[in-house]
DNA sequence: ATATTGAATTATGAATTCAATTTCCCTGTC
DNA sequence: GACAGGGAAATTGAATTCATAATTCAATAT
């Protein structure tokens, strides 16, 4: 991540100069922390688990120089543990994590739908409509998963109609962090509905460029998908 | 950072089972990330500076390894800027960056008022009321240095009374991105004493536990630091 | 004098090596 | 059969080494 960031503004600066696309060489250790948090993200690696250097270094045949360096950051994300000597292990979700993620999750949403009304061009608010549409017939067919890439999708075109890639990577950090919980928020039928609901209003708001209107929705929003994930998880872990 | 977590963690396991006190061993890189990002944030390593690791090791007497390891930690923090085989560069704030980062922290800060109203205890808004005090007589003396240490002091306060080790680490990651800049914000008289009057609001937010008022008065308290520091960056430049 | 090329130097990326700690298994004892 | 002790194997922390890319600087051409 923060390789691409660097890696930008050079991009920047030489594209300014003469167009032309400069070569773009990763490092080992960048892309093993690129597939490395996927595979966290996406459940790939069980949390919880502990996770021997050396079998990532065979899995991705590299040695453990670039892995740890990953690793290392990894930690400072908080998607997994490092104790001294005796290794990582991918970082489990409490409850408590979850409870104060979710606020913050919160605040950023709110923050990122009051700055992309400000900003949102009438290009991507037609494109959110589209992706709108798109979750709401997913919705009437009752395709769980499909509605929820599409709902991934529209939040994620706010949050780039921020324009702020700070609040983007830190809520995209967070939302990593709390992603496998996501999938676990099996939400009944009544409450699908009502969260489609809401994001007829979320058009709504970003449609008149209401942005105090879309930050208190966005907030309510989530608090509302976080009392799912609560359930969801005190149910089913007695 | 991430490294304390983990030791935290191991911490109060141990002090759970037996009440003694844990060894702590720190790793040589968690200690090197420590003391590099002081560095970096008390701005002994000027910004946009070259940081060759070669010096930098001499002068920690480490080998390169756990350097490394301690860079890429810094560069996901956003401190320093990594470009593959040209090294590091202390990373400099630019106007843009004060602009993504204010609003953030802003809206971090609202949501620690408001957290802190729900959970802070009886002791804690009594220490803070000495805080300000304290703070009120370093204004009346024009002790700008002293002032700005307490008034630091009171907001971490705040934090800490949110009850949310997240928020706050979030938090102080963005305020050291900032705190440089915000040495410079050279307050007039009269915005010094409208600061303060600010004060007297947000304790008084505090005594009533009144959070969404608390969230209110931070969140703009900041928005106008964020104002002053503005103007004098833009000064300063040209 | 200035710009350009190319070799020498330096710095970085990554693998390997070495040292220290932890883990695991085996044995012996109670 | 449970448990403590000891030692081997495995795992991690850090230094060193090797390979490769970037930078510097002098020599040459313009």
């Amino acid at each position: 991540m923060e390789q691409e960031h660097a890696a930008n503004r050079e991009n920047s600066l030489r594209e300014d100069r003469d167009g032309s696309k400069p070569i773009v060489r990763k490092t080992l250790h960048s892309e093993l922390l690129e597939r490395l948090r996927q595979m966290i993200v996406d459940g790939d690696l069980t949390p919880g688990s502990k996770v021997p250097e050396k079998s990532l270094c065979d899995r991705f045949a590299v040695s453990r120089t670039p892995l740890r360096e990953a690793l290392k950051v990894l930690a400072s994300e908080g998607l997994v543990i490092l104790t001294p000597n005796r290794g990582a292990m991918v970082s489990d979700l409490t409850f408590d994590d979850l409870e104060e993620v979710f606020p913050i999750m919160g605040a950023l949403e709110a923050l990122s739908g009051e700055m992309a009304c400000a900003h949102i061009s009438d290009e991507e608010v037609a494109e959110i409509r589209a992706l709108h549409h798109q979750m709401v017939a997913h919705f009437e067919a009752r395709e769980r998963f499909e509605y929820f890439i599409v709902n991934q999708k529209i939040h994620e075109r706010i949050l780039v109609a921020a324009r702020n890639e700070t609040l983007a990577k830190l809520y995209r950090g967070l939302s990593g962090r709390v992603k496998r919980a996501r999938y676990l928020a099996n939400m009944s039928i009544a409450r699908w509905t009502e969260a489609v609901e809401e994001h007829e209003l979320i058009l709504k708001a970003l449609e008149e460029r209401d942005g105090s209107a879309l930050a208190r929705i966005l907030k309510d929003h989530l608090a509302r998908k976080f009392e799912i994930v609560k359930d969801g998880l005190t149910s089913g872990r007695n």
